[in-house]
DNA sequence: CTGTTAGCGCGTTCAA
DNA sequence: TTGAACGCGCTAACAG
């Protein structure tokens, strides 16, 4: 039924060592034989099979990948970079939706690890000794992605989420606002939430403006929480002039929040989040937000993730990929 | 170094058999030596190698899945659908972009079959007989996911692109709407492009509308080419009451191009689209669209596929989901 | 209930 | 430049 390479050796009168030397690009072939091997191959409809090519070579050329949520636009975005990358190496990809979860993601580390994979790509919450465990008990290379390893003992690609925070809290300072609130994630998610509400703080105590626990409010990354945050905010007896929020897509609750009361963005509140997703450009008005730079996250860090499988050596074990600070139109001076 | 199925049956005192039935849940095992077993493989901290049980078994639990785009919304939301019932059926993901470039199609089929996939669940342009010549060479069962094969040969899981057009078209027409423009993908794309427009040809024609092509402008899907063709309308000497868009993206395109030209939505122009992605609701206005139930789709064609790959029988080979227009704020009767 | 023995399809020595 | 033979780690008869 299936054609094996011993079939094309048959058919091409030669041995299968010859005929896994052409499929394997073996310059150690006579061109002629190399040509009576393709033909077979052709004729014959011969399809390598990788499964037990792997069992043989011990290398599958496939990366697993742990990711949040892929109908998350940020982490599709990563996503991306990842596969593009990962097939420019000629690397497959399995996908595993782990949602932040611990426990999810242990257990898909470990299939993906039964699976043989040649590399790990791991994006998620928190890395805990757990993980860390899990990462050991095999000797396949595993870079982090857009995840952050407290101990940093494991090769990864990020951004500084503290400093794109502090940079978008200060962009609101030199324009003038003192009374800026934020729309934060949960502080259990050590970027996206943690740092983020750090580079907050930071930034208030860098232009010495007193930290005010009621300015922040805890979101769920999501529209409608941010739409809850900013309703809350407006019912402060005394308003902010500002708001920061952790995720593009809170932002937009919160601007669609604020204009919905009567008020107008930016000239009665700014607003201004970290992200900088395709969204950002698809409100009115468009939203000012410091760029995390998703796509190049993936795709670096599944470069990363090539040279570790290679044994080549790599210069930088943990990059920290720039952020940048998109102006737009939700940003103006305190009213 | 690794451990192997030999070492653990070294380790409990049985034959690597016996610790092959107990790893996969075989019944014929006593008790005690099921117990042994657990105990050595915990000891030596074993883990089954999936690729040789792949080679054995000729079973790789793992399905190929080529997509266009993961980074695209819609089909990120189709993919975390398939991902969720391939894992609650413990198969995993192999994710490969295609670009609904065939030539790229073609080559991911072949390497997803060379990886020994289960089955394959194709998402892509059209299908055309080169790609119906790559699912044959094989004999894993395929399923089309958001895709329309002419021939339908292939079973698969789709909503009635045409039928939605249409009923999105007539809710402007019930709305008093005769002059309706159309913001089109490329009729090269059987489902999203050509579909949808002879879903709208019908729909006016049904309602006597003389169908007018200078009221027809083709996007590519996106943001900026929904208010590139926005424009093109709004310099029309006789503009067009309502527009239907054939995505969300490119009619939050038009809307924002409306109101950017001091119009108001829906009240000097009604806008309609086909897709209700989560940004139908983040937008202001709200948009109102034809519902695509994109995660229903995934996870419905991976069912299926599951039970295709274990042989069952299928009543219904070609599924169609039903559609709903969910009306929201940005339609209105004609100025 | 348990063990023995063939392969699964291929890469890779080692000789020739 | 080529071939023979072994083994990768496991499943699946087949015996017992």
């Amino acid at each position: 039924m299936t054609v094996t390479i011993y079939d094309v050796a048959r058919e091409a009168g030669v041995s299968m060592a010859t005929v896994s030397r052409v499929v394997n690009n073996n310059p150690n072939v006579k061109p002629q034989t190399r040509k009576k091997v393709f033909e077979a191959i052709e004729r014959l409809g011969y399809r390598p099979n990788a499964v037990a090519r792997g069992l043989a070579s011990k290398k599958t050329t496939t990366v697993g990948v742990v990711i949040p949520d892929i109908s998350n636009a940020i982490f599709a975005e990563v996503a991306r970079g990842i596969e593009d990358i990962a097939n420019m190496y000629h690397y497959n990809i399995i996908l595993c939706n782990a949602d932040k979860k611990k426990d999810k993601e242990i257990r898909v580390i470990n299939t993906l690890l039964e699976k043989q994979v040649d590399g790990l790509l791991f994006m998620g919450g928190a890395v805990t000794d757990e993980h860390l465990q899990a990462f050991k008990t095999s000797n396949v290379p595993v870079v982090l992605c857009a995840t952050t390893d407290e101990n940093d003992s494991i090769p990864s690609v990020d951004i500084d989420h503290e400093a794109a925070a502090f940079d978008a809290v200060q962009t609101l300072i030199n324009q003038g606002h003192k009374r800026i609130a934020m729309i934060s994630g949960t502080l259990q998610d050590p970027s996206n939430g943690y740092a983020r509400f750090q580079g907050y703080k930071r930034a208030l105590e860098t232009a010495g403006i007193d930290y005010d626990e009621n300015l922040v409010r805890t979101g769920n990354y999501r529209y409608e929480s941010g739409v809850e945050a900013m309703k809350y905010f407006l019912e402060l007896p005394e308003l902010p002039t500002a708001v920061f929020s952790a995720t593009d897509e809170m932002a937009i609750g919160a601007i669609h929040c604020i204009q919905d009361s009567g008020r107008k963005v930016p000239d009665d509140l700014s607003v201004i989040s970290v992200d900088n997703s395709r969204m950002a450009s698809m409100v009115r008005p468009q939203l000012t937000a410091v760029a995390q730079p998703m796509y190049d996250i993936g795709a670096v860090s599944m470069r990363l993730l090539t040279k570790l499988m290679k044994k080549e050596t790599v210069e930088q074990a943990r990059v920290v990929l720039p952020h940048e600070v998109i102006k737009r139109q939700s940003v103006g001076n305190p009213k």
